[in-house]
DNA sequence: AATAACCTTGACGTAAACGTGAGAGTTAGA
DNA sequence: TCTAACTCTCACGTTTACGTCAAGGTTATT
């Protein structure tokens, strides 16, 4: 809001509502419904975007980046909307820890602010970690499958019509 | 089937009954409801397990690590049971394939069933990749957030006390 | 200025994934 | 054997995450 109204106010309007985009605009670049971003809105996943004077949602390219990270948070982590909300928060509190930080004059407060951002990404990283090392856990099971599959076949296909029972060899 | 009944049939019916557990020590196993596990047998996650005479379920160390599979298939990558579900029959179609395997006497009708476990399994694991590419991106993101909140700190920590817009330099 | 195409806010519907008893049967331990 | 603890099958309730009209304003186009 601040940084914007000060745009407003220096006057030279260049191009300043040409890449706002409507609902619909973002719905068809973002694959999701208008009804979806509406709900993500109303539950708090988006910060109320900006409205034409006939009440129209007007969303810039920020808001679609971060409507963006929503969806990547939901289908990539598989977390609750309610989950989400709570990272989203958490981000949006470091914003707000930021402006709290340049309010606050004293270096002790702003130093506190910072130790909490920084402690709520180390959480998130954590989260983050333990899901890659949960992952790559999976890949190897399925990459070990993969190789018994493609050993057999290789046995397949070179004892051709040689032994009825040859699998048991592994076995 | 095949190793156990080996086994059974080898006549020393060493501790077999043993270890299976019924539904509420699955469930304090596993960290799920009751209900859960019997509503993932009822959507066809989980294959109908072994009864007692009054009907009891009792499960075997194999059903519970299946049923691990599941729960990490859905908490990790935020699958809908339905397609954990289509997973599931896709690895259980694989180890049906092994039996359709035995069954064909042919090594042509062996070989087509194995190629279609592969390319089952290579789906599988393309899909994997692909997650883990995009947490590794995520992880990224975060973590060069990170250092730019480490940077201010060491700039606080630093200079302080000095400048009041210290943070300005940098932005 | 009229018309199509878009958007608005309700408000109700719904599929998925369980939660929560009810009522009755089963098992294990004293 | 008898009780406490456990389990069974319905069956209805609930929450989440939207879908789907409806009735009416807004924007753009001609």
């Amino acid at each position: 809001m601040d940084t914007k109204d000060a745009h407003e106010e220096t006057g030279h309007s260049r191009s300043m509502q040409e890449d706002w985009l409507r609902i619909g605009d973002v719905a068809a670049r973002t694959g999701l419904t208008q009804r979806t971003i509406r709900y993500y809105e109303e539950m708090g996943l988006l910060p109320p975007p900006a409205r034409t004077q006939g009440e129209y949602r007007l969303y810039s390219p920020d808001d679609v980046t971060r409507l963006q990270r929503v969806v990547r948070l939901k289908e990539l982590c598989g977390f609750s909307l309610a989950e989400i909300r709570d990272s989203i928060e958490a981000e949006g509190g470091i914003e707000q820890l930021k402006s709290e930080y340049r309010a606050a004059g004293d270096t002790a407060t702003r130093a506190e602010k910072l130790e909490k951002a920084i402690s709520i990404t180390e959480g998130q990283l954590a989260l983050i970690e333990r899901k890659l090392g949960q992952m790559r856990e999976m890949r190897g099971e399925l990459r070990s499958r993969m190789d018994r599959y493609k050993a057999r076949r290789a046995e397949l296909l070179q004892g051709a019509g040689a032994g009825v029972g040859a699998s048991e060899e592994r076995a």
